[in-house]
DNA sequence: CACTTGACCTGTCCGC
DNA sequence: TGCGGACAGGTCAAGT
């Protein structure tokens, strides 16, 4: 699920949330989720506290004054939930009843629970992943920004370092790739996943199946800013919620609402009226208006 | 190189 | 109602 805007919308309501109570307890049902539990949870995680929630691409980075991190990638399924006082009352409440009609999970840990990490003051956070293919690791946090794909990752396309040039600079090394491949690419960018790729791309009046090369630099002024005003809009927006993202308190986005391709099948064009199309593209359901997206040369 | 396919998993939806 | 297949927000590795 989860891209940019998705996992920053968790860090933020993380980031207020986790800091504080030490942490009592970790558990996990799945060994794949977290690979590394059984040789470090205990010394650097129990008895730790959190201190900082960062992000980069769509990794999070929960910050421990132990020194280590937990670095957890959601990929297409996972939810990173706080409930505080579930400890208290294993058995009901959490989001029984009264919860926010916008909330989309049910009482946890759930079915699909695979890491719980209770903290001393009855909160837990819980680590969701219906498919199983996100995971969290612990490791020290000097160590984090050297794994090899966090030094790989291209540049974050909020910060100030996504400059016009840093842009055109990184989209040369796919020159002959199609368009929507290298967005995907999360060495080119980070962050940028397939519902904020296809939305780019419409918004830019992108075919996705153009060759990067074949795009003019004027063309790829309005991508980057068009990447940029999704991603900031999505963010704004909580993020967004097609079929099981939450945010750290449970509660769906409303991006999709926003959207004006993605998801959107069959329905008229906001700009032009003619029925968006579903096409694949990178090996990706793609959502596109051959009206407005030209088709590549 | 760049692209495709298959893996990793579970769940849902659609057509028959 | 049941069954099979396609498909789903991500990333790897391997094959063409």
């Amino acid at each position: 699920m989860p891209e940019l805007p998705e996992v920053e919308t968790i860090r933020i309501g993380l980031q207020t949330l986790l800091p504080g109570s030490p942490v009592l307890s970790v558990d996990f049902d799945w060994p794949k989720s977290f690979p590394n539990a059984e040789a470090d949870a205990r010394q650097f995680l129990v008895g730790s506290r959190v201190v900082a929630v960062s992000r980069r691409a769509k990794v999070l980075i929960i910050g421990l004054d132990s020194g280590y991190s937990l670095v957890i990638h959601l990929k297409m399924t996972g939810q990173l939930v706080y409930v505080p006082g579930a400890a208290k009352n294993p058995s009901k409440e959490r989001f029984g009843a009264g919860h926010p009609s916008d909330s989309l999970v049910g009482s946890l840990p759930d079915k699909s629970t695979r890491v719980t990490i209770t903290f001393q003051d009855k909160a837990v956070l819980y680590f969701n992943d219906q498919r199983k293919f996100g995971w969290v690791r612990l490791l020290p946090s000097v160590e984090v920004p050297h794994i090899d794909f966090m030094k790989r990752f291209g540049p974050e396309p909020l910060e100030d370092t996504f400059t016009q040039k840093a842009f055109t600079t990184q989209l040369t090394r796919r020159a002959r790739s199609r368009i929507k491949a290298a967005l995907l690419d999360q060495t080119i960018i980070a962050g940028i996943g397939n519902i904020y790729a296809d939305e780019s791309l419409w918004a830019a009046k992108i075919h996705p199946e153009t060759r990067v090369k074949d795009i003019s630099p004027a063309r790829l002024k309005v991508l980057r800013t068009a990447i940029i005003d999704v991603l900031s809009l999505s963010i704004a927006k909580g993020g967004s919620t097609n079929k099981n993202y939450v945010n750290a308190e449970g509660k769906k986005g409303s991006y999709m609402d926003f959207a004006h391709v993605y998801n959107r099948t069959g329905q008229p064009c906001d700009r032009c009226g003619n029925p968006i199309q579903k096409i694949r593209s990178a090996g990706r359901g793609t959502h596109i208006c051959l009206t407005c997206q030209r088709e590549p040369s």
